[in-house]
RNA sequence: GGAGGGGUGGCAGAGUGGUCGAAUGCACCGGUCUUGAAAACCGGCGUCGGUUCACGCCGACCGCGGGUUCGAAUCCCGCCCCCUCCGCCA
């Protein structure tokens, strides 16, 4: 959500900036509308209420010294009826009100480069030189199932499209790139771990942003209000929900392994092969709530997070900075890493990191009070995968691999197989 | 699933229809005292919204949502959460 005070008395700047990012510039009328309205009922509301008020504790008065207050009566059933229809025209106003509030999407920082999508994304920097192999490198496709660690028919089969089955080696790769990079987050980059229930309710998922406008992107339980997460960052920043926290204890940083569930409806025909595109897959996310003042610092900080985990497999990635048109609902600055992957001769996106300023903190409720006391403020929220585990897995195989189809394993890795150095058949 | 108990300010804990946004204690902040500190004493100390240049004033909030009433933390209904016991279960 954005802040009220800017919407109003910064309108016009509203309209031109929420306009590069695809929103209908009439919401924004709509919007000073409501509210004008919403003040305008409030007042009359308001004043009403306070006659009401006194004259029931007129009433009271007059009852304790033996009384008779029918006349006082008389005024105060007429308040009531007043009050009743204005209140009723104030529920209405607001909930169309909030409900246009958390319909538009976050502000983008100055440091965006303007464009309608993805083509507009600005490369920063290419870490890494692309893999040159002697023979034709395969994709990961044809890598797992060759392996025998890949099993797309057998996911299919239990679960069906986009589902994937790992077998021996390749559960093990997974599950050992999770403790890898959990291992790194929490001893080096000062984040606590977390597990999170992996199913969150409507709150949750409205506080960060999924919600009221991408419900379709969600595995709903069937006959309850709860959902299956699309990303550990909806548990993670939702954490402190209707909180004030003491400036001291900023930031938080919390790092958490989950399984991510999305529907993925919309992209058929996209990525139909292999593990990039599931409706379920690991990940280890970042979470920072952060002072305002270095939100961006943090932003920065949190990419590099992420960016060392690239940089310890030995994969070749590049940074590249979202457009205006190609940013996410909640984020004001978005950060990709792509990973270079052999098999589809391209760079992917294998992390996400964003800074969402003061966007969800306003939806989910996350204030801190400040040192020198005073008013609490909302705090400033990041996230980013740290990683994405299964494309990770797929980054390794393509990148990796060696002319007998073995898969040879990063240094780092290699304590969670024992020793071992290649992945082989069987 | 069955039976019972409970959700009040940062914490503890009073309050069962009328100046109750809420006693009291602790914690916290400021002051007095003190060489300094502690103790003691004095004062302050919730959130949101509206309005105001400002001081302030007004409204709302005692888990959430409805209702009864001139008036609700207090009575009624629904929901959520927590605790205890039984059943079941990893």
């Amino acid at each position: 959500m954005l802040s009220r005070d800017y919407l109003r008395s910064e309108t016009q700047s509203a309209r031109t900036r929420l306009s590069s990012r695809g929103v209908d510039p009439s919401l924004l009328d709509r919007w000073v509308a409501l509210d004008f309205g919403r003040r305008s009922i409030l007042g009359d509301v308001e004043q009403l209420k306070q006659r009401r008020n006194e004259l029931s504790k007129q009433v009271g008065g007059i009852k304790r010294e033996g009384g008779d207050p029918d006349a006082l009566l008389a005024e105060v059933g007429e308040l009531k009826k007043k009050i009743a229809g204005h209140e009723d025209h104030l529920v209405e106003t607001e909930a169309e009100l909030t409900g246009l509030e958390l319909a538009l999407p976050n502000l983008t920082h100055e440091s965006v480069p303007m464009g309608a999508d993805e083509k507009s994304n600005r490369v920063e920097r290419t870490i890494g030189e692309t893999t040159s192999f002697d023979f034709e490198p395969k994709a990961h496709w044809d890598l797992g199932p060759q392996l025998g660690i890949l099993d797309f028919e057998r996911g299919a089969k239990i679960a069906g499209a986009r589902f994937t089955t790992y077998f021996g080696d390749g559960a093990r790769l997974e599950r050992a790139l999770i403790n890898f990079m959990l291992d790194l987050h929490t001893g080096e980059h000062g984040y606590r771990e977390v597990l999170p229930p992996f199913i969150v309710n409507r709150d949750a998922l409205v506080g960060t942003g999924q919600l009221p406008k991408f419900e379709e992107d969600l595995f709903k339980l069937r006959g309850h209000e709860y959902y299956l997460i699309p990303t550990a960052e909806v548990p993670l920043t939702n954490l402190h929900r209707d909180e004030i926290v003491e400036e001291a204890v900023l930031p938080i940083k919390y790092v958490a392994y989950t399984p991510c569930f999305r529907a993925e409806a919309g992209s058929y025909g996209k990525d139909v092969r292999g593990l990039i595109r599931q409706h379920q897959f690991q990940k280890v996310e970042l979470v920072q709530l952060s002072l305002p003042e270095i939100s961006y610092a943090a932003l920065e900080e949190l990419t590099g997070h992420a960016e060392r985990v690239l940089q310890v497999l030995e994969l070749p990635y590049r940074v590249v900075t979202l457009s205006t048109g190609d940013t996410g609902f909640s984020a004001a600055k978005t950060y990709d890493l792509e990973v270079w992957l052999p098999g589809q001769n391209a760079y992917r996106e294998i992390s996400s990191c964003s800074n969402c300023e003061a966007f969800q903190a306003r939806r989910a409720g996350l204030r801190y009070r400040p040192n020198t006391g005073g008013k609490p403020r909302y705090l400033h929220t990041l996230n980013g995968s740290g990683l994405a585990v299964g494309r990770t897995l797929v980054a390794i195989l393509e990148n990796f691999q060696l002319g007998d189809g073995s898969i040879r394993i990063p240094e780092v890795l290699r304590s969670y197989f024992g020793g071992r150095d290649r992945i082989a058949s069987g």
